[in-house]
DNA sequence: GTGGTCTAGACCACT
DNA sequence: GTGGTCTAGACCACG
């Protein structure tokens, strides 16, 4: 039951922690009002520091996506779904995307190449 | 003449420099068999230490994507192109291309979005 | 209590740092899973810089011998021992052995010489 | 007719070079007398720079292992055979071997795997 | 506490 | 001229 979701190395836990959480605000698995998952349960389920997990957690509040109650946990807060689709937008069109289209041009990639992707690598199907 | 180029923050300097000399070579500006602007050309360049730049060869060298001659310089190696490019495109599609896929969908976005973005960055149509 | 081990002159300081720790994990000093000294440790032991040691150490994780563990430090890599073994091996039994061989028969070298050898160096008998 | 004799990377080339001149005296190819090809063949021959070659018998001539003789060339030196060979057996015995020795108690070779070498690495026999 | 990156400046070996 | 190694000291990110 336990996810080895296993952490890459070029991104500290900490971040990739806090990413996970906004996937699961985005996709509706975690409501505004849900409350997170307790701090010792993550720490315990992906086997690492609690700090870390805290800290995560505290960028999220920083972000004003999650609130604290006290003695209670953390919550994801009103409006965090909204705000983050936004957000994530305009980052995404504004920083991220430039950059693939610039390497899909480098690398010469066709629409065919990307789309009619035959059996990735790592796919395991039979 | 000089290019100027500020670095990001968020990437260790000789990555960034690394990673310049393989868009070089993936652009054909570097051919096989040209040689690397000095060490010393490039950190005076940049102004950034000597040994940053080193890091950042070394990486290339270890990769087999440049050759050291002694006492002459470092070049571009026999077939650098060809594979980088094949690498890269692997690298793209395996690993960066789906996660790209995946947030897209994950926003919504929508081909108009993706396409037929205006110039400006950062604009908020209302 | 502290081993002054002084390093030899042609080789540099790193490399030497590199092989002392594999010869380590060769003699069973190092097992699987255990610590590396930390590289300030190492460092300071030694009275050498603490990037030299490092970059000891990044070699080793390059090869894959040794794992990092964010914020925790350097630990000997699982099988690191047995691929080291068989590596070193390989290495001697097709480079270097070959070499002492070819030198042994060019300078007639005897059993007796080879192996009767007197404790004291540079001694020359009449 | 040229030999591709390429240089290992970790030793200056001049010193393969004195070491190759060494190994033709010993060797007997070269005899007491003779005349060490030229500078100038040897750089054609191994494409590389002439004053690399310079500096390698420049080398044996400090070493006395050779003598210049003005407008000539260089010649090996009388007596340099039974120098050379006193010196390399002491320096052999005293320096390579007992590290050789070590290497094979520390990877524990058997006499077997010494001496009775399967099919080596490299060889091209049908 | 750990490793990672960078600077400024020095000296060396090689071609 | 080239790259390679090392020092001394600083600051940062991570757990």
């Amino acid at each position: 039951m336990l996810m080895d979701t296993t952490f890459s190395d070029n991104q500290p836990i900490y971040r990739q922690l806090r990413d996970r959480v906004i996937g699961l605000i985005l996709d509706s698995v975690l409501k505004e009002g849900d409350a997170l998952p307790s701090v010792r349960n993550v720490a315990g389920e992906f086997r690492v520091n609690p700090l870390t997990v805290l800290k995560a957690y505290q960028e999220l509040a920083d972000a004003g996506l999650v609130e604290k109650r006290r003695g209670l946990g953390m919550f994801v807060a009103v409006g965090a779904s909204t705000t983050l689709m936004a957000d994530e937008r305009s980052r995404f069109l504004s920083q991220e995307w430039p950059r693939v289209l610039a390497t899909i041009q480098r690398l010469r990639l066709t629409p065919t190449e990307l789309f009619d992707q035959p059996t990735v690598v790592g796919e395991e199907k039979s």
